[in-house]
RNA sequence: GGGAUCGUAGUUCAGUUGGUUAGAACGCCGGCCUGUCAAGCCGGAGGUCGCCGGUUCGAGCCCGGUCGGUCCCGCCA
């Protein structure tokens, strides 16, 4: 191999005359007969090297046979490019390399796709050869916005005192929360350790212990059923804090989160980040992660249907609407598309009205009298063109659904930009959900979240009206960060624990040595933790997790790689003492 | 656990109402070609239509099941 003097991205003008070395992949060949030019590539770039046989020494017949991402070493004189052979369209495009000798390093086979985009294979393919995939340059992009948000994140928290410690990935399996991914103890026969959900009680531990500010880019593991934007594992920046308030938090965290956007793409995220409480936002948008590129704003319409005709909504809990701009030009089909839309969200249906003639046509307008088209268009500010959305039913179907179809009106509108960042906090969680089958509340953060100090007195009166201190961070409709202030009091951690139906020594035995640690001197504390995944989604605009982890799994947590999991021997399962069970039917 | 959708050459796709020998482009193989950069031109090879079963005189196409990919609901403290 000759020792590469430059990267396949870098020879430029200056560098005529040069006699350079250069290692890389074939990415194109194009053969004159005659004369052969390769396009050879490296994570830097491209630089198109010349075989002329003329000049070239070797066997011209074997150059003749390169082929697609064959690995080469060459040796050759740097070039100027006649004036019309220059490639404005490549960073190397003034240049070329003539080839003096060259080696070749490995012969590829045949491919069983063109690594050139992506759309030239299905995922599955994709997947299978993913070292190929990952030479493309999509994906090279996204694995060093990656990288980038790594070494901003350390950086950025390290200068803020806070310390990187590690956390065991084999730990007890807790209850509440997602399903355990379990690994079988070989020493212990019938035991489990199971892969940490997240470093949850060891950070709370570590801030027992006085270590004030911890951080951590870590894997968790939730052995749940995925979506686009979740894989069964995935990374998180979790932190830790002590002797602070939800303020400090968020601080800090809109100071990671500017210094990451600057850093890794030069966006400017100017001023405090807004905030919402859960109610406002589930009131306003819909969901308790809103996306804030956009209007389109949820609006009460009780007190008007109520005042009209149409009786299907007489009955409903809540009545939202929301007035789509120019709206007007939806055609049934798309209604109907619309109507199926928010029936995957419980919807029962979907009444609409168009704004036409200083009025409202089709839909439901009939039912409701002129005055009453007057007082809605001024009081929702319908215009000619628009179209009125509505959804009637209990509150949570209601906001939930109409929510959905916001964001689905705002994909078909094209009403977001890609490079628009639009953060928002999300305060004031409920503490607990109320969970039907189980008949007990549950958790909406974790067991550990503090209640609001004026809420303390909810616990005992009001349980299912009481507030956290958790807060979410969300952009652009995705949660990037969530976290709370914790109880630090072993009084209130009791109360909360015998209102999720858990015992003492049932706490003890669930969550381990946090309980009792929280009676050795705990100081008050706090944390969050970041979706790192979902964080370089952002900032590399996909909205695919897929696309910005090395080696993903698919939709059913299998690797198409390696082809995990897989059946492991008699002799592995003999030592843990496990045997399969046929499975039923 | 449920729903939707996709599966045809190495790859991406087309394939009419169920009817003779399943097509195209790219890739691959061979030939021509000294200035291309998606090189061009000529020729060739390449198919268990995911798999199993059914309906039918006849299935890539219709039906049932199954496997795999994707998206969604549930789930994800």
């Amino acid at each position: 191999m000759f020792k590469r003097t430059h990267t396949c991205g870098e020879l430029q003008k200056v560098n005529i005359g040069d006699t350079v070395s250069l290692n890389g992949w074939v990415n194109t060949v194009r053969l004159h007969g005659q004369v052969v030019f390769v396009d050879l590539r490296d994570r830097y770039g491209k630089t198109q090297i010349v075989f002329n046989a003329d000049s070239f020494s070797g066997d011209f017949e074997a150059v003749k046979k390169l082929s697609m991402e064959d690995v080469l070493s060459i040796k050759g004189q740097v070039k100027p490019r006649a004036e019309s052979a220059i490639n404005p369209n490549m960073a190397t495009g003034e240049i070329e390399v003539v080839v003096e000798n060259y080696i070749m390093l490995n012969e590829a086979a045949p491919l069983p796709f063109v690594i050139s985009d992506r759309d030239n294979a299905e995922e599955n393919l994709r997947l299978k050869y993913r070292y190929l995939e990952l030479r493309m340059e999509e994906l090279q992009r996204n694995m060093l916005i990656r990288h980038e948000t790594y070494q901003a994140t350390r950086s950025y928290l390290s200068a803020e005192k806070f310390v990187e410690i590690e956390t065991p990935m084999l730990m007890k399996s807790t209850p509440e929360g997602a399903r355990d991914y379990l690994v079988p103890s070989r020493i212990h026969h019938g035991k489990f350790y199971a892969l940490p959900q997240s470093p949850q009680i060891y950070k709370q531990i570590l801030m027992i212990s006085g270590y004030d500010r911890y951080f951590q880019i870590v894997k968790c593991f939730r052995d749940e059923d995925l979506r686009a934007d979740r894989q069964p594992e995935f990374t998180q920046i979790d932190m830790e804090l002590s002797f602070i308030d939800e303020e400090d938090i968020y601080s800090t965290m809109e100071g990671l989160t500017k210094h990451v956007f600057k850093q890794v793409r030069n966006v400017e995220l100017s001023g405090s980040f807004p905030r919402l409480t859960w109610a406002e936002a589930m009131d306003t948008y819909g969901s308790d992660k809103p996306d804030l590129r956009y209007g389109m704003e949820l609006k009460d319409v009780k007190e008007f249907t109520n005042a009209s005709d149409f009786n299907a909504f007489k009955s409903a809990e809540r009545v939202m609407a929301i007035v789509v701009e120019g709206g007007a030009k939806y055609s049934r089909k798309i209604i109907d598309e619309l109507t199926d839309y928010v029936k995957k969200y419980k919807a029962k249906g979907l009444a609409w009205m168009k704004g036409e003639n200083g009025g409202f046509t089709g839909g439901i307008s009939k039912f409701f009298s002129d005055d009453l088209h007057q007082s809605m268009r001024k009081e929702l500010g319908v215009n000619d063109g628009d179209i009125l959305f509505m959804i009637g039913d209990i509150s949570s179907i209601t906001l939930n659904a109409l929510g959905h179809l916001r964001v689905e009106i705002a994909k078909r509108e094209s009403l977001t930009k890609k490079d628009d960042f639009k953060p928002v906090w999300i305060t004031e969680f409920p503490m607990f959900e109320y969970d039907e089958e189980a008949d007990r509340f549950i958790a909406m953060h974790h067991p550990f979240t503090a209640p609001r100090e004026d809420d303390i007195g909810k616990l005992d009166s009001d349980p299912s009206n009481t507030l956290s201190r958790g807060y979410d961070l969300t952009m652009n409709g995705y949660e990037i960060a969530g976290g709370s202030i914790r109880i630090h009091s072993q009084k209130i951690q009791e109360k909360v624990f015998s209102l999720l139906g858990l015992s003492r020594e049932e706490a003890i035995e669930k969550f381990g040595f946090l309980v009792e640690a929280l009676t050795y001197g705990a100081p008050p504390h706090g944390g969050i933790a970041f979706g790192f995944d979902r964080l370089v989604m952002l900032l590399a605009g996909t909205e695919n997790i897929r696309d910005v982890i090395a080696f993903p799994k698919t939709t059913s947590a299998t690797s198409l790689m390696d082809e995990s999991p897989s059946n492991v021997s008699l002799d592995q399962l003999d030592d843990l003492r496990i045997q399969i069970k046929q499975s039923e039917k």
